[in-house]
Parts: structure tokens; C-alpha cells; sequence
DNA sequence: TGTTAAAAACCACAATTGTGGTAATTTTAA
DNA sequence: TTAAAATTACCACAATTGTGGTTTTTAACA
């Protein structure tokens, strides 16, 4: 318990990012969905993929609409993302600052952001 | 040109871990840099481990002592770490907050993070 | 100086990931 | 109702990663 969020391959994210930003789709949607460039993998890779996906239980069959299966994520971008940054936050010992200087570094990072980084923070600090 | 930092695998990533840690060291001191725990690497493992990266170009071979060789990293542990969020903001379609708000919602955002960032925004802003 | 302990060198192999093809099935349109 | 188009189902295979054993070399010391 506690660490058992799946573990997601880079393909297989790529995949997972057209369901999260379609909130459902069939393979022709997410493959379509994937953004153009170098790496982008055929439709019949992408097949492949989701049948994985679908084992490790990340996105599932809601329904069959014609011939073709829609398909729907079951993780959210977010647990996923959290995951990423856990690890990464292990690999640095707990130290969120190499993460936090980099985002600012190359410009990420928003005055907005900062402000909710602030909020989020001086509410914690009330709880102590 | 400009992607062109090394990939790690999960493994590789936690040897480096103990270069980035002491600086530089043999098989046997990188080995036993690594915390005990689940999932701890064999000896041997790790004597794999460091030849791939070598392969890879991210140790090399510094001198010999004794019978043992000390290897030194050539890639910073900032490069990588930067590399590993910019291929999470690639996944989120350049927005930063999702990283954040986990960081500073897991508590391990410190007031003095949020004072660097403040001064890294001050002097980008300062640039425009 | 020969034995032994340490390390390197080399090898092996299973799991996962990236990649996509081919065959079978199911719709749909002519 | 049958031919074409779309989709699934199933398969294959190479690259990478995780994992560690075996053999050989090398240095140290008794």
C-alpha cells in the first residue's frame, strides 16, 4: 500500500495524455490526439498501448459505439503526476528545490503560481 | 541538438545517485551508497549498471587504485533533474501548476523555496 | 613468491517497452 | 447482399532494463 500507483512507461503517458485531455476516446481518437512530430508512434502501436494500458488497469472500455470501442482513463493526470514528482523528489533526498529553481530558471513559472504555491503554504502553516 | 541529455533508467538514476552523493567512487562505494531497503541492487548489479553508464557517457573512469577503479559522473545531477520536468511539462502542455500545487500540497515546499522563486521571477522580470 | 581476496570482465536471461505487421471480424455503404 | 472500410484481435521482434552469476585478472600480504 501507499506507492501502488501504476507505473506508466513514456509511450504509454503519451497515450494517457490524449485520454486526460479528451476525457474519452477510441484508439483513432488518442492516436489522432497524439501531437505531430518525430516519435509519433502509428495507429497500430498505439493499439498496442492501450491493451496495455487497459491491463495495468489505467483506462477501461465504457462502451462500443459502431465497430470501435471507446475507451476511458481510470487515473488521473493527477496521481500520475504526483507520482512523478514523489520519485523524484526520493532521488533528491526531499529537497523540492532543484525542482522549484528549475521551473523558475526556465520560466514556468508564473507570478500566478507563485501565489498559489503561497496560499497553499500559509494555510498549512496555520494548521501547525 | 537541445534534447540531447542522456535518458536513465530508474536504476541508473539511483547509481548516480551516489555519485552525485560523494563526487566520485568505485563499484563498491557507489554500492554501498545505496540505502538498504526493498529493491536494493547486488553488487554485481551495480558493476552492470556503471558499465551502461559509461556506455552512456554519463561516468567515466577517473583513475585506478588499488585494483579498483574510480569512476566520476560527467553528466550534473541539475541536468538531469532538469530534463525529467521538462518532459513532465511536456506532458502538461508547458503548465507548471499541476508540479507545484503537489509539491507545495505534499508539504515539502519550504518558505525559503518560495522566497528563491520570488527572487529568480524578480530578476527574469527585471530582464524583459 | 605463491595464495587469496577483491575487482574487473564477460555473460546470460527474463521482463518491459517500443514498434508495427497481418489476419479476422464487424460495420456500413453501394 | 456483397464489397470495401474500419476496427479489433493476435502476433512478432528488437531494444532496453533489471538482475545477478561465472570466469578471469590483479593486487596485496603472509
Amino acid at each position: 500500500m501507499a506507492g501502488d500507483t501504476i507505473k506508466l512507461s513514456k509511450l504509454e503517458m503519451d497515450v494517457m495524455g490524449s485520454f486526460w485531455k479528451l476525457g474519452k476516446a477510441t484508439v483513432r481518437e488518442a492516436h489522432e490526439a497524439i501531437p505531430d512530430g518525430a516519435g509519433k508512434p502509428e495507429y497500430t502501436t498505439v493499439q498496442t498501448i492501450i491493451s496495455r494500458l487497459e491491463a495495468k488497469g489505467a483506462v477501461h472500455r465504457l462502451k462500443k459505439v459502431g465497430n470501435a470501442w471507446i475507451y476511458e482513463p481510470l487515473v488521473s493526470r493527477k496521481s500520475i503526476v504526483g507520482k512523478i514528482v514523489d520519485d523524484l523528489l526520493g532521488l533528491l533526498e526531499g529537497a523540492a528545490s532543484p525542482i522549484v529553481s528549475h521551473l523558475a530558471e526556465s520560466g514556468k513559472l508564473s507570478e500566478e503560481d507563485v501565489k498559489e504555491i503561497q496560499e497553499i503554504i500559509a494555510k498549512s502553516e496555520k494548521k501547525k
